[in-house]
DNA sequence: ATGGCTACGATCCGTAGA
């Protein structure tokens, strides 16, 4: 089984590229986030042509998250379960024998704002969902964009980037929470070339001079874990003309 | 030097992302 997550930065604007993605990498799970638009502009069309079959979590202009597989996701559940929320940032259903959570988890802005207090509230809802989850899971996958950078070697300058939005203590805090209950980061699970990155800024030619953040992850309960057998980042679909900012991660399991 | 892109939905710039 191959799970991807991958941060679009707009389906209607991607959508080819991740058509040729699917083409080529074929997952049988994606975890999509940043569709910026609503479920009635969902190209469920397009993606069942291609294969995959969608349960969507959209809004307009922002934020927005989507699970495609092969078959129907089955048992959708949408949002974190007693926390009111406006903005369509979670997804979660079963494919196969995997429950899959698909999270775009908030950029916080900056650090001491009030989209930084509620990123950190969110964080703290998102572990309680999945303490609940774990329970019910044996084998549980969380994918998508964390925007947390959760050590020093995930960041291209850690000195630039000290105690930044996206890398300050108290978000890699919130990420080491979730790693508390027992989710591993796939990642690590296997050796890693160094300086392996997700995302890079659109400015200053960030992706040609290799200046990312690993904020993308697919995280896994400790029985998933058994099962997984290679995870990366693909960086391909980052080098097309007008592309994502962020690459899709992959976890790959027996 | 704190900027520099990109997408969106509103205009002919503001908001947001990370």
């Amino acid at each position: 089984m191959k799970l991807a997550a991958w941060n679009v930065n707009s389906l209607k604007v991607r959508l080819p590229h991740l058509t040729d993605w699917l083409a080529q990498a074929r997952p049988d799970v994606i975890c999509l986030q940043e569709l910026k638009l609503e479920d009635a502009k969902f190209p469920h069309a397009e993606l069942q042509a291609a294969g995959y079959r969608a349960a969507v979590f959209g809004q307009k202009t922002y934020n927005g998250v989507a699970i495609l597989a092969r078959a129907a996701p089955a048992d959708v559940a949408t949002g974190i379960p007693g926390f009111a929320d406006e903005q369509k940032r979670v997804i979660a259903a079963t494919a196969g024998d995997v429950r899959v959570v698909c999270v775009y988890c908030p950029n916080g802005q900056s650090v001491g704002s009030e989209k930084y207090d509620y990123k950190l509230r969110w964080f703290a809802a998102l572990k309680e969902y999945l303490a609940h989850e774990l329970k019910r899971h044996a084998q549980l996958a969380v994918a998508g964009d964390f925007n947390v950078a959760p050590e020093d070697r995930d960041v291209h300058d850690p000195k630039a980037w000290e105690g930044q939005v996206l890398v300050s203590e108290p978000e890699r805090s919130a990420w080491r929470a979730l790693i508390a209950l027992g989710l591993k980061d796939s990642f690590r699970l296997f050796e890693q070339p160094e300086k392996i990155y997700s995302w890079w800024d659109y400015r200053m030619m960030g992706f040609r001079r290799n200046a990312g953040l690993r904020i993308d992850h697919v995280l896994v309960s400790a029985e998933l874990a058994k099962h997984c057998t290679a995870s990366s980042v693909d960086k391909a679909p980052r080098k097309l003309e007008r592309p994502s900012d962020h690459a899709p991660v992959i976890a790959e399991f027996s």
